[in-house]
DNA sequence: GCGCACATACCAACCGGTCGGTATGTTGGC
DNA sequence: GCCAACATACCGACCGGTTGGTATGTGCGC
């Protein structure tokens, strides 16, 4: 609306109904299963509209990948995990959520950018370049807060926390292919209550917070 | 050799050039973006050789997901961590071997049946049948010494064998996406090193073993 | 001399990508 | 206020090449 012209509004339009069901089929059948021409007709756009957009194929991948990381930040940045006072509370909030989400079907909670990078590793580098800055530029947003956990307890731990946020992301991402693979979502929710018992053993080992606030009950849960 | 007619050995071994040919090109493109000419070019045998022994693309795909499992199940079947004393040895090595095969190229010790399922969950069943029934059997073998460690220790977990042995093999999967999608073996060994922590603190928590066996240091290690 | 293990030639369907054309704005000169 | 000149957004027929799959021929061990 505002300013922009009528046309503007329906090529954006055109693009986004594009790379939206992109990320569905991508998802759904991988890249290379995915043909323009499907890709075209599910979105009920023509190839020219498709080839007006995107230079290639792979340039669908690479921006489809950038779309993907729009739309999970977004969902993430506005979750309610990030007012926990304490960092390990937010942290552990944010486990929660992702094992809240393995709760619906398979086809809905996996990651677009784990099932891409494994097709285009080798051959489509720019592709795997994006899925990397998808899954690492995710696992930062934990970073913070990991640090600030470690530092609230004193600890010096043989891990880092960029380490440990990207542990999270594996098991996320294995936690897909498991469920998948054996065709059940409890699989991976089972698997990701390992990732919270562990992150909760991490810093159990050092007690509890040391000082200030009393108000702090060590772990709040809201869900379940 | 023994008894087999020179046909019978030649044919064997024209099947097995083409699985094992599978098994590097679907590892390195995926399935979808590996073409049976090309496979028949990489195993240097025809087409005719190809459509000779399988009955169609996807029957290729099932069959090398199986000859995956027995090459991987042959070479674990054999490793030295099973000869260790205690349970818990037994697991720790079993992920430090693990560990120490994320020390190559990426190509190399990414796993085909986790690469597959991706592409083969929605569009090939059985493929995807095969897949989980390679990666839940390779867990399973990891269930009774699971199993022993808890009731070595008179353990009561909240979580089964079963689930644990499920979720190494969440982080292993895991690894190799991020892997593959950060481009660094490192990252997945940094995740394997925080499997090999929460297995130890699992089994820490309750103390050392209760009686018996005087000699055991707890946790015997043998690498690095 | 028969059948198994291939080899060769071939097929229709489909692939990613191109290209000439058009419908619909938008804009600047007057 | 209008129109010529241009830009954008899209259409869909078409291209050469490749796909999974097949039909038929051939050599060779038994």
């Amino acid at each position: 609306m505002s300013k922009a012209s009528s046309s503007e509004a329906k090529a954006a339009d055109t693009r986004t109904r594009l790379l939206d069901t992109a990320l569905r089929l991508v998802r759904e059948r991988g890249f290379a299963a995915t043909s323009v021409n499907d890709l075209c007709a599910a979105a009920g756009v023509t190839k020219g509209a498709f080839y007006h957009h995107f230079a290639s194929k792979e340039q669908l991948g690479v921006e489809a990948a950038r779309h993907w990381a729009d739309g999970t930040s977004a969902l993430f940045a506005q979750a309610a995990y990030h007012a926990a006072e304490d960092p390990l509370d937010r942290i552990l909030g944010y486990v929660a959520l992702r094992r809240r989400m393995l709760e619906g079907e398979i086809a809905e909670f996996t990651c677009l950018a784990g099932t891409m990078v494994q097709e285009a590793y080798a051959q489509h580098p720019p592709i795997r370049d994006a899925c990397g800055a998808t899954i690492g530029g995710h696992a930062q947003t934990l970073v913070a807060d990991i640090e600030a956990a470690i530092a609230a307890r004193g600890m010096a731990p043989a891990w880092s926390a960029q380490s440990l946020a990207l542990h999270t992301q594996a098991v996320l991402q294995g936690a897909f292919v498991l469920a998948k693979a054996l065709d059940s979502a409890a699989v991976a929710r089972d698997s990701v209550d390992h990732l919270e018992r562990y992150i909760r053993c991490l810093f159990a080992a050092d007690a509890a917070p040391p000082a200030a606030s009393a108000d702090a009950p060590a772990t709040s849960e809201d869900e379940r």
